[in-house]
DNA sequence: GTTTGTGCAAATTTTTTGCATTACA
DNA sequence: TGTAATGCAAAAAATTTGCACAAAC
C-alpha cells in the first residue's frame, strides 16, 4: 500500500516527466496529481471535477482530462473500463500489478493478484509474436454474502 | 468455429427466449439476430446500424440497442470494451470461451484461449467468496512485425 | 382490441475541440 | 514576451428516453 511518504517521490516523477517532455509545470496539474494521490479509490473524471470544485479549486473538466492524459503517459495513473461507458482511473505508483473483481450488484471493486496472469501474458506474447505492454483482467460476479443474505457490507442501495 | 448450420439453432434459442420472457417476436429482432450471426467480426452498434441501413433495412438505432440487450440476456451476444468508450459486441453461440489481444497500432483484435484463466477465476471466486459469472481479459500490445517493419498484414493506415 | 415494440427526435452522458485569455518559462 | 495551458462553452460521440404510431398477440 502506498503511504503518504510516497508523495514527494510522485511529485518528483511528474516534475521530471513534465520537464523531459517540455511541458509546463502548472498549479492545476499538481493540484490534480495531489488529489488523485490523496485517495485510494478508483475515480472518474466527473467525480474528481466535482470533488475538487467542492474543495474550492477552480479547475475545468478539460484540464482534468488533459492532465490525466499526461499522468497516464508517465504511468502515474491507470485507466480502466469496468463494463460501463465511463472511464475509471486509479493512481498507479508503487502499486504492484493487480486485477479487479467487480460486484455486479453493488458495483464494489475488489483487487487481487495472481502470477499466472503474467505467465499467460508472456506466453501469448511469444505465441502471437506480440510485444504485450499491459493487460486488463476483470472478473464479474456477485458476493455470496449478498446472494444469500440479500445484502453485504459493501452494498449501499 | 460456428458454421452456417448453427443458424436455425440460434433462431430457435432466441425464439424460445422471447416466448419464455413474454416478448414479441418482431421482424426487426430477427433481422438483427441474422445480421449479427452473418459475420464473424466484433461490431459496434453504429456500424451494425449503417450496415443494415445499406442493405435496405429500416431499423432504428434504438431498436438495435434494445435488441442487443435481449441478445445479451439470452447469451447469444457478448459485450466487450477494448479500451475506448465504445461498446463492441460479438455473437457468442457455440464460441468457446476466449479472450482478446488488441494491437494498439492497427486495433486488430486477436482471440486466444488459456485454461489458466478459468483456474484463476475459480480460485478467486473461492478466495473472495464470490460467484463469478464471467470475466474479461484483454492483452494490449504491438505486433512484432509491425514494430520492426513498420507495417503488418493487419495494419491499414 | 390491447399493449408491447418501433422509429424518430430530443435528452443525457461522457469526452473532445475551438478560441479568447492567462500565466509559465 | 512568446507560446503552451487554461476555462468556458459549444461540438461530438454514444446511449437513453418519451411519445405517437404500428403491428404482435
Amino acid at each position: 500500500m502506498p503511504t503518504k511518504e510516497t508523495k514527494p517521490e510522485v511529485r518528483r516523477l511528474f516534475t521530471d516527466y513534465l520537464e523531459r517532455q517540455g511541458h509546463r509545470k502548472t498549479a492545476e496539474r499538481f493540484a490534480i496529481l495531489d488529489e488523485v494521490y490523496l485517495s485510494n479509490e478508483h475515480f472518474d473524471v466527473d467525480s474528481l471535477y466535482m470533488l475538487m470544485k467542492s474543495k474550492g479549486h477552480h479547475i475545468s473538466r478539460a484540464t482534468i482530462y488533459n492532465t490525466i492524459e499526461l499522468l497516464m503517459d508517465c504511468e502515474l495513473v491507470t485507466r480502466h473500463q469496468f463494463g460501463k461507458n465511463l472511464a475509471r482511473f486509479e493512481k498507479s505508483y508503487a502499486y504492484k500489478q493487480h486485477d479487479h473483481l467487480i460486484c455486479e450488484d453493488c458495483e464494489h471493486v475488489f483487487e487481487f493478484c495472481d502470477p499466472r496472469i503474467q505467465q499467460i501474458q508472456s506466453m501469448m506474447g511469444e505465441l502471437l509474436k506480440f510485444n504485450i505492454t499491459h493487460h486488463s483482467l476483470n472478473l464479474y460476479g456477485k458476493c455470496k454474502e449478498l446472494e444469500t443474505k440479500g445484502t453485504c457490507k459493501h452494498h449501499k442501495k
